[in-house]
DNA sequence: GGGACGGTGAACAGAATGACCGTAATCGTG
DNA sequence: CACGATTACGGTCATTCTGTTCACCGTCCC
């Protein structure tokens, strides 16, 4: 469970957050703050995971709350929450390690996004306690700000995904062009939803040699 | 012109960070320091954007320095340089706000492309002031944090170059005909990537003499 | 009923590979 | 020491697949 604090200003829209988080599983929402001086009290008697800041607040900048948190050594994630559209204030955010920087207003699919994709950082960064190697490093930093994740992205449609994921699975091992022939499918439209499991690490790309001509690539379920 | 600072206990590899920042157009080294209380020392002084630093320090571990400049203010934007492989570190790293984290010891290439992606960065947040869209943040975010830019010439693909040097690494040193039966490719495309890890600084190149006919070329991983 | 949007496939430029072949470099022999 | 036999090198080119663009069609919303 990550331990979610909800900061803003505005009652109403704090306990929207409130309710945003608690659908997503995997959170839970162990406080509930309107001004910073609040958000410190709960953090003194509370572990605290991550931090939904909005960074207006009425005694204090929400960045002013981070660094002094960063100053006390507490070791929690932020993700910035504003309708602060200040560049200025964007780069800040960034120096400060928010992990990510959401405009209000903001739809629960965006909402969520940035959510998964801290649980997925957190859940890397747990698993293993030593790296080997820089790509692994870059993986944890593409996990956390990179593309979309798995929910699928616009120009795919589910009926088809599952189309194609079921005849990857049935077979193990395939070409675009061999889902393609499988499904019914065009080459282009299986390459299409093939890449986007290998992107989201549902699937391994490797290339076929041997044949004259360019390499295929062939995909096998991971 | 981004002002840097480089920070590393080694004079000979602080020497080195120096030297590989100043080949970098657009940016400049405006102090070099080898502990933190050098580091900081500098800081009073000198206008800096970007510090060069490495975690490893004689009076203080990098990530308490980092810690001691947010409680300042400061907004100097951090690259952490270090030969840690303990995700912890890391994690605390991105909390802190670092731009990116290197492993040492790092190629010439690895090191510019975290850098130019910082310079894009600054460019991004010093063109405009104010933003219209999440989108627009979130390309902030992924010029930063986003994947590893293929640096591979034209010709030869991600996935082949990392079976070649895979072979290569697990056997120690080969001859092109040996990495072709290995991993499946034609002699031609496995020399092709070998000539690249050459020409990279990657691999070494040297004849093996004895039996008849023109000696094979062998390449071993540098 | 019209316009916008989302999903698909056909066509196309070019990217990555393997086959072929002349050339280069060594060893063995007279 | 010279010369032929041998083996690998290194460049060129045909081949096949990739990845992208664009037009089409259906659907949903206004």
């Amino acid at each position: 469970m990550i331990r979610v604090l909800v900061v803003d200003d505005e009652p109403l829209i704090a306990q929207a957050h409130r309710a945003y988080t608690e659908r997503i599983a995997g959170f839970e929402v162990v406080g509930v703050a309107h001004t910073a001086r609040d958000a410190m009290a709960v953090l003194r008697t509370q572990e605290v995971d991550l931090i939904l800041l909005d960074l207006h607040l009425p005694d204090r900048h929400g960045l002013d709350l981070v660094r002094a948190l960063r100053a006390a050594g507490s070791g929690a994630d932020v993700l910035a929450v504003t309708s602060s559209r200040d560049l200025g204030v964007v780069r800040q955010a960034v120096a400060l390690g928010v992990t990510h920087y959401l405009l209000k207003p903001f739809t629960f699919a965006a909402f969520r996004d940035r959510m998964d994709r801290y649980a997925l950082y957190r859940a890397q960064v747990r698993e293993v306690s030593e790296v080997a190697a820089q790509h692994e490093i870059d993986r944890v930093f593409a996990t956390l700000r990179g593309g979309p994740p798995d929910s699928l992205p616009k120009g795919l449609d589910p009926a088809t995904f599952d189309l194609i994921r079921a005849a990857l699975q049935a077979a193990g091992g395939l070409s675009a062009t061999e889902v393609a022939a499988r499904t019914g499918t065009s080459r282009v439209t299986a390459r299409r939803y093939l890449e986007h499991l290998a992107e989201a690490g549902r699937a391994v790309r490797s290339p076929r040699y041997g044949g004259p001509g360019r390499p295929e690539v062939e995909y096998r379920p991971a």
